[in-house]
DNA sequence: GCTGGCGTTGACGTCGACGTCAACGTCTAC
DNA sequence: GTAGACGTTGACGTCGACGTCAACGCCAGC
């Protein structure tokens, strides 16, 4: 299988390929004019480099898995140094969503509070900042939980 | 006050005061010497592009809130375009949590599954990996579309 | 033998928000 | 008058994962 063929059935490009190789990540056999030759186990390395990548996985953190993969594992993750790599990402991800919810709940208020200004401003008089404070209109957008999916059709 | 002082105050460097002032974000007085002057006015649009930064606001997203300022009004946020760059941000966050939290169960998942099978093979024998595959764990791990690995060699 | 489609390497471009020089001007203190 | 701390512009570097282009080689079919 040259390059373009294990592109195409991997979904990428050969310069995606060509990436791969510089980095160590995915290297090659050459035919004899120099062409760069692929098996099924490549398209299997591929493919788990693109499933991680899906997951936010940089390059280097798919890394052990494609070498557990190429050690005869039947699983990128049969390995020890993957599953150390699951566990940072598990971590990681729990500190990421847990700023961005916070980061979430401060626009919201922001949000909320500028509307409410904003409205307050455009009718009436200018100033009633300080004498508003209406005593339930803070669910007017979104209520302090995070959870409004699948809301309202 | 001068471009160091600024930074100092902001609590940034001069660097990205220059930057700030190259995309016209916050465009400087210039004195004699042609030296930048800043006021006390420039350090709190300086203080509002910080804050929704911090918040992950992209410069260019900043934008309305400094103009908004800059027009005269109390808050950053008083003004119509900034109360729709709040609620695309707000869409955008709630978007982005959803996947991240998607993805954290799925990393989860292959964590734990990853684990059992290491667990089992190492002190039991090797090849309990097709009498072990519950009934769907092939579709485990499959973002896009054409998937088969870790199972069914 | 010539066109067209594949392949090759090398190198620069992209996006964002700056960092990091280099080479120079300005002002203050000694 | 000179060191040194500040300022100036200009330009290239960083990080990641490639995109894009150039200039060329290889091979099949007509």
């Amino acid at each position: 299988m040259r390059i373009g063929e294990l592109a195409e059935q991997a979904g990428t490009t050969t310069r995606t390929l060509r990436h791969y190789e510089s980095l160590g990540l995915l290297p090659a056999r050459r035919a004899g004019n120099g062409y760069r030759t692929y098996d099924e186990a490549d398209l299997r390395l591929l493919q788990q480099i693109r499933t991680l990548q899906d997951f936010g996985f940089s390059l280097e953190e798919t890394r052990p898995f494609v070498d557990c993969l190429r050690a005869g594992h039947p699983a990128g993750d049969a390995c020890p140094a993957s599953l150390e790599v699951y566990r940072r990402k598990l971590a990681e991800l729990d500190e990421v969503i847990e700023r961005l919810r916070h980061v979430r709940d401060e626009v919201g208020l922001q949000l909320t509070r500028a509307e409410l200004e904003l409205a307050a401003d455009l009718p009436g008089g200018p100033p009633p900042r300080c004498a508003f404070s209406p005593p339930d209109a803070g669910h007017v957008f979104s209520p302090p939980d995070t959870d409004q999916e699948t809301s309202t059709p």
